[in-house]
DNA sequence: GACAAGAAACCGACCGGTCGGTATGTCTCT
DNA sequence: AGAGACATACCGACCGGTCGGTTTCTTGTC
């Protein structure tokens, strides 16, 4: 009973629940709008604890931005669509993977980083660097794979592997903002599905749901 | 010399003035960090003329994504990709137009609505759903053209006219936020023209650039 | 293992400035 | 004269950040 969940946290813990509280909080309110003393509340720690540990509010969200990237790399390294032989197989399994962690609401399943970089791209260059640290890196993930499907399918066109890895992080965030315009997250997977049938398509596969009896 | 350009406007300017600020204004710092005063500086009007035309800050924002979707349906409308016969030029022309239409800074060819949506789809549901009528209204101005492209061509998937025409939008939202992110607009070009060889695969066309000597 | 001493973690009152919004007055046009 | 279109002064709430102080952990010494 020394760490009572939801009250009084325990000593050296206020880094880390400010970072886990950030990434709730401005996922659903966006940056700009998440106040300093929003956060601690949600962290439960008092405004000098958030000061000792970051220097600003800025600052915060740089660190903010490289949990993030920490969290996820986690998450995506221990994925099971790695298991696959086939490099293709595996740039579709994280396709699908990526589908399938659209569960709950918009803010639990949408992306912390593409929020703050629409909002500080002008303003905050540190913050905006650390978001797209984030989303090169992870894209930079799928590029060996995409890289060795082209190889065994002879695929050549005019494009990269880089190319298409980022493009699926673009799709992926835009998906996310037309499911948060309509408010329903079937527009994210709406989106999803497509990126997958291009892929598919490029690889030359004809998407299973579209053969014709 | 009655509306001498950048010093006091003439009056019944102010609205015009300050929606077409807010366009430039929130698209490069976002919503929620653009004050009021930011607002009435860049349009050159005082506090009082934007209470007087707008009840709230909320309420400009939405009257910007409405005139947003004013803006950009009248250039849309007067594009000329809509004097293809094919309809499949047609929506190929679409994109190739988006694609042209990246010059200039970020904040000037980024949307506004994707902007806005990310910052206030879970806090002010009046801009998001201003925002939701901007881009699913666009994205209707193309189904027609997918449809009779869909007939023309044989094609039927899985996939809708309406499915497809969002899906354009998501990926160009997508786009402009890694262009954000990277600080390149060719990231948002190289985003457009893997939409393009999308389109071209979905309707059995081989882009151009990947036929083989 | 007792204990002093420093460092790190944390607390919460407080500060100057900015925010969205209001109240009221003035100008201009009909 | 009346109404719409501003302009100006102002308000209370809130914001990011500071600061002096307290508690707790660690370390060195004997």
């Amino acid at each position: 009973m020394s760490s009572p969940g939801t009250s009084r946290p325990a000593r050296g813990e206020a880094r880390q629940r400010l970072l886990d509280a950030a990434l709730a909080v401005i996922r659903a309110q966006g940056y700009a709008a998440t106040s300093v003393e929003d956060l601690c509340a949600a962290a439960g720690v008092t405004k000098g604890a958030f000061f000792h540990h970051f220097r600003s509010k800025e600052d915060l969200a740089v660190a903010a931005a490289e949990h993030w990237s920490a969290l996820t790399g986690a998450l995506f390294a221990a994925a099971p669509y790695h298991a696959h032989e086939d490099p293709l197989a595996r740039v579709l399994g994280y396709v699908d993977f990526r589908r399938d962690l659209i569960r709950g609401s918009l803010a639990e399943f949408t992306c912390l980083v593409g929020t703050m970089t629409q909002e500080t791209f002008a303003t905050a260059p540190a913050i905006r660097d650390a978001c797209a640290a984030s989303i090169t890196g992870h894209a930079g993930t799928l590029e060996a794979d995409i890289a060795e499907a082209m190889q065994r399918y002879g695929v050549r066109g005019a494009w990269t592997p880089r190319s298409l890895a980022r493009h699926t992080q673009a799709v992926l965030q835009g998906a996310f903002i037309l499911a948060k315009a309509t408010d329903d997250p079937d527009a994210a997977r709406d989106g999803i599905a497509h990126l997958r049938r291009y892929i598919a398509l490029l690889f030359g596969q004809t998407p299973a749901e579209e053969t014709l009896p």
